[in-house]
RNA sequence: CGCGGGAUAGAGCAGCCCGGUAGCUCGUCAGGCUCAUAACCUGGAGGUCAUUGGUUCAAAUCCAAUUCCCGCAA
């Protein structure tokens, strides 16, 4: 089939080289976002996206706003659209540029975490399994008709940038299967069942401000959850912020006095922390302007007492 | 030219403003102590102070340029 890739995440990566590879289909075009300014220096960055593609000598197209370039859409004559984390919202008269529409590869369980950030909700949520969802795209928010799913198990040892590769490296089977099963016209539609459709919002940095009156096992699974994007982090008692990169529960923790507070803290002990339920020990931080440390080693520069109070701002 | 921090022993840091013997915590090595320990005590090794140039009797420290690293913001 003519197919047309819209997407910028790295996540659809091993999707867009399958498709690539794949002798059944060809891509005729890839739509990926602007170029932006990143990265310190602010210089404009391509996405890996269309770094691969220019490669692999596809025209690419960068519309400010897709939904005004429907007409040049229409002149690859596609047969079918795959979208993976373009960053965009499809307009209507844009779904129905491809003779089959537009297919769209989700990282969660849909209905499960619709939205923009189903790989870190489907962890915080502690669910037993998560995957990717292969979906007819509507005009709702990741609400299409489902084809196929594949799962995966969650790990204690899951980080979001994990799971996310692991779903990344997940999807080409899953999409290519897909789009065999539409080539031979045998695919099915189930439609999602809303009543049970939850739905997550963009992160920003703040969600990773750590709330020290929760409970160790919730705070270790947000730092898994968001590393190593959005992050974690959490204010010293100067009210410098602290990266916190990981960090582990500590079994058998005593009552502990305060919410935040330092309980032990030098380059032998490490770094324990008082929560509202449980002891959370961390293991590696990033100070403002250094390098990411394992904690003991940061406390063998800094020095950090017991009894002091951390992200002090919001756990007043 | 988006804003800012940094480079000193194997690791993490101080010293720099106010030039004059290289310092702390940890690790490491040797010895000691203890029923025992992420314990404690004693002693040792380990550094062209990022690079290059300048100022000076004298530069980790002051000046200039370069390289590399990182935080914020996007």
């Amino acid at each position: 089939m003519r197919i047309l890739f819209i997407g910028t995440g790295d996540i659809g990566l091993p999707a867009f080289n399958a498709l690539l590879a794949a002798t059944q289909h060809h891509v005729v075009g890839v739509v990926t976002q602007p170029d932006r300014p990143a990265g310190r220096g602010n210089k404009l960055t391509a996405s890996a996206i269309k770094q691969r593609a220019l490669e692999a000598g596809i025209e690419v197209h960068q519309p400010l706003k897709i939904r005004n370039y429907v007409e040049a859409l229409q002149a690859l004559q596609p047969d079918i659209a795959v979208v993976i984390a373009y960053g965009q919202i499809l307009s209507k008269a844009v779904l129905e540029v491809p003779r089959l529409g537009c297919l769209n590869v989700h990282a969660s369980l849909l209905p499960l975490h619709r939205g923009a950030a189903p790989i870190q909700a489907a962890m915080l949520a502690n669910n037993a399994e998560t995957g990717v969802t292969i979906m007819h795209m509507d005009e709702g928010l990741d609400t299409g008709d489902v084809v196929l799913m594949d799962r995966l198990l969650l790990r204690p040892d899951h980080t979001g940038g994990l799971l996310h590769d692991e779903l990344a490296a997940l999807a080409p089977t899953s999409l290519l299967e897909a789009l065999d099963l539409i080539a031979a016209g045998k695919a099915t539609r189930t439609p999602q069942d809303n009543t049970n459709a939850t739905h997550v919002g963009k992160l920003t940095r703040e969600h990773g401000r750590l709330d020290w009156t929760r409970s160790a096992v919730e705070l270790e699974r947000l730092v898994r959850a968001y590393n190593p994007w959005p992050g974690t982090f959490t204010t010293l008692p100067e009210g410098a912020v602290l990266k916190v990169h990981t960090a582990r529960v500590v079994p058998d923790a005593e009552v502990c006095p305060v919410a935040g507070t330092v309980v032990a803290a030098s380059p032998k002990q490490g770094l324990l922390v008082a929560t509202g339920h449980g002891i959370l020990e961390i293991t590696e931080v990033q100070a403002e302007g250094r390098k990411r440390l394992p904690a003991r080693d940061f406390l063998a520069g800094h020095s950090l007492e017991v009894g002091a109070r951390l992200g002090g701002e919001k756990t007043a």
